[in-house]
DNA sequence: GATGAATGAGACTTCATTCAT
DNA sequence: GATGAATGAAGTCTCATTCAT
């Protein structure tokens, strides 16, 4: 808790920031250094290089990702319509206490730069929702299409609609999130 | 049908396959030439610079992609079901006929390299779709989300199944296609 | 006196050895590193590119120079011999104390790389001696022809012979130095 | 005297102007193509390489230069005033002639890639007129001067003015020309 | 003979990474 | 531990030269 972590955490806002908005390969050592108030050099005391930097980032958002959503799941099973609730509640959540993470997430997921234990992170907080919904169509409540596909309407929407708010081609409210989770929930429930 | 449009074509090919599978920063020109099977310096005879040709090469899906879209669109008006099942099947047919397009349009619709008249033609293709949109909800026929948000459902969506599919961790079958619509259908309909 | 300086000086004194020989484009900015012994990016950390490192040499010994002939004309000016003599002696001590500068100045004077602030110094040394060739010329001391081609005569000639020194076509020696002071007041006095 | 010659001459023509104006380096081929209206690789059959081709127009110009000097001088070798007064009229026609190739022979007359043959053409030219001096330094009539300075301040001081000439800082007139030639005749000759 | 499309060597420049301070 | 000056590999782009048409 002293200056060490200081300094690490500045290192991990600022990339997150430049990462989301310019992309890894757009972003260099020294913006990331300029951005944390640090020297060039000090990163790499944090970090091995810049790809171990942004594994480690991308491991660090995935991981607060699947704690946003298992949280909820954990409580309510057995409903899958508030099964779904949570999840869905989960992700606003996350979108909300880590701003610029959920657009670091998708625009970085299929980065050749990945490395194996980041991809295995990433393939976690699938299979959580995957067994979710596998298990929400044996009890005929749940579309089915493949699992995989549930999970791509899912995010894919999600994350569409989430760019739309960060670039304020749409407002955020209430109103807005009601009806989201409804049509996401049409897509998926079995009619 | 000489040998100038051959390489020009070449070059179009190489650059689609790389930039969709590794983003615009991560190809190099060198790599592009390799691929198209000419000399670096070749590509300079056919584009005044890198951005140059991602632009081109922008227009060029986004474009084909419309006109995909809008064939359909043309004939069925009234009833949106049918509208709707027209757009589907057009996006299908474009992933079909232009293998790494759509990934390649996704992937780069954000990028700032894009010039003003690229932004305009992918805006003519959003504008499409929102029109279709508006209408349907005015005819009480679809959801009354943002019309960004609808959007934003659908080509997600679309988007994110279409990856699964070419990164063939689903298979694509005359089903899916059908149980796909029927989904997303659902999610963008006035229930 | 620490290494900035060191390095900074060392890559002046390449380049100007260079540019002097060889000219501005035939000069590769590896040469340069090579010659200032710094790696080529170095040189990138002095200077924004290759034209603006022309430009602050440029406009270094332009005004090197101007202070070596203001300085002797500021106290006789009432005798337009003895100014001359002042101003051929400048001359002279601007090129011994810096070796490659009169022909770095000479070949670089028209070059289209030269921006604003360095063609505005090259003017300002220009004018200096224009002043005082007009001055002369009212007081019908110095021939009616037009300044500049007075100008031309006196730096045209001057350049003319220090390649040959510099070349070691001629030696230099005490009297070379006053019989061209000679000659080049013949050409330039009212007769 | 087919069209051989013509495509031969249109090169060498383009060539001229555009050496004069941007120097050797900053000349492509492609420049020297589009201004003699030819294609591209046609200049490689007329010269051997861009070198080949500059140094050609070198001894082509450096001849012609030679044989205006030389003309007058045969006549009148006695009345060292009168020798001079056809060297300096000389040098009039040979500008007048060939409009851009006095600034061509001057600006590349120090080029790394002149060869042997352009450098010795180059020497007969500095030969001629040094032996007209020396001839005059032993008759009395010429100032004791290194020979090659002398030929500096006449060459330097010709070419410096007709640079101005040609950018339109002076206006050529009668009047110029002779108070020049009186000029540079006071330079050289002894008092 | 003439052309200009094609090429690749080499130029300028950037930036991840190191290391002396 | 922190820094940022220094580096050189690698990227983009130009252009002299070749060669199939």
């Amino acid at each position: 808790m002293g200056a060490t972590s200081t300094k690490q955490s500045a290192i991990f806002s600022a990339s997150l920031v430049l990462f989301a908005e310019r992309g890894f390969d757009a972003t260099t050592i020294p913006m990331i250094a300029e951005g944390a108030n640090v020297g060039a050099g000090t990163i790499y005391r944090y970090f091995k290089n810049k790809e171990s930097l942004v594994n480690e980032l991308f491991q660090k958002y995935v991981k607060e990702f699947l704690v946003c959503i298992e949280k909820g799941l954990l409580v309510h099973r057995k409903d899958f319509r508030e099964g779904f609730h949570h999840i869905f509640r989960g992700m606003i959540q996350f979108t909300v206490e880590n701003p610029r993470a959920l657009r670091f997430i998708k625009t970085h997921s299929q980065g050749a730069f990945l490395d194996e234990k980041s991809l295995k992170e990433y393939e976690k907080l699938v299979d959580l929702v995957c067994d979710f919904f596998r298990e929400g169509q044996q009890e005929g409540a749940i579309r089915t299409l493949h699992v995989n596909a549930l999970i791509a309407i899912l995010f894919g929407s999600f994350m569409e609609v989430h760019s739309l708010v960060e670039s304020q081609h749409i407002i955020l409210s209430k109103e807005l999130l009601d009806e989201l989770e409804e049509s996401l929930w049409a897509a998926i429930k079995q009619c």
